[in-house]
DNA sequence: AATCAGATTTCCT
DNA sequence: GGAAATCTGATTA
């Protein structure tokens, strides 16, 4: 069972808690890569100093568009890919920190490390994860402790925790 | 057209 | 633990 609209419809916090534990799937040729979302952040529009979206406004378009619609930000060396959320209008979204690969091996305990091994690059910008033919996230009922925490690697953030992941997961990304 | 900054990863000490 | 590596989009001249 995909996750629809509705799931991304909702706040960016409420989202990025919920979206731990979901498997994202990536189809790669014939093959299809399986991985549990482990670590999630939130992020916002003006009121978010650490996204790029505050000043940058081709990404706030973005974010605000329809929930479920991919964003793939590229810094340094890598791809970091988020899912828009909020009604269409609502600048937020939630950023994919590490994955746990469940029928692949490959690193994927970070932001740049999962886009990589999944095979995400900026050519998913823009488009929506809802009914997507190489991309989709699977409901997974489970039972583990989210740890909420203050983001990772940002110059300025708030000083709102907006960092989730699963308690005690070793794919989760350092520091 | 050139420069700069940025939500990272990896290698070296 | 610190710095280099090295890409893309925005900003500036």
């Amino acid at each position: 069972m995909k996750l629809g609209k509705d799931f991304f419809s909702r706040d960016a916090e409420v989202v990025a808690r919920d979206l731990l534990g979901k498997i994202l799937s990536r189809k790669q040729g014939k093959k299809i890569l399986k991985a549990r979302v482990v670590e999630t952040e939130a992020y916002f529009d003006e009121k978010d100093p650490a996204s790029r979206a505050c000043k940058n406004g081709n990404l706030r378009e973005t974010m605000k568009m329809q929930g479920g619609t991919i964003l793939v930000y590229g810094v340094h060396n890598n791809w970091l890919i988020n899912f828009v959320t909020g009604e269409k209008g609502k600048a937020e979204a939630v950023l994919i920190r590490a994955l746990e690969p469940l029928n692949f091996n490959a690193r994927a305990s970070g932001p740049g490390l999962l886009c990589k091994a999944l095979g995400i690059d900026k050519n998913f910008h823009g488009k929506s994860i809802l009914n997507n033919k190489e991309l989709w996230i699977e409901y997974n009922k489970e039972k583990f402790n989210i740890v909420e925490r203050k983001r990772i690697g940002i110059k300025k953030d708030l000083s709102k925790e907006l960092r989730f992941y699963i308690d005690k997961n070793k794919f989760i990304s350092k520091k």
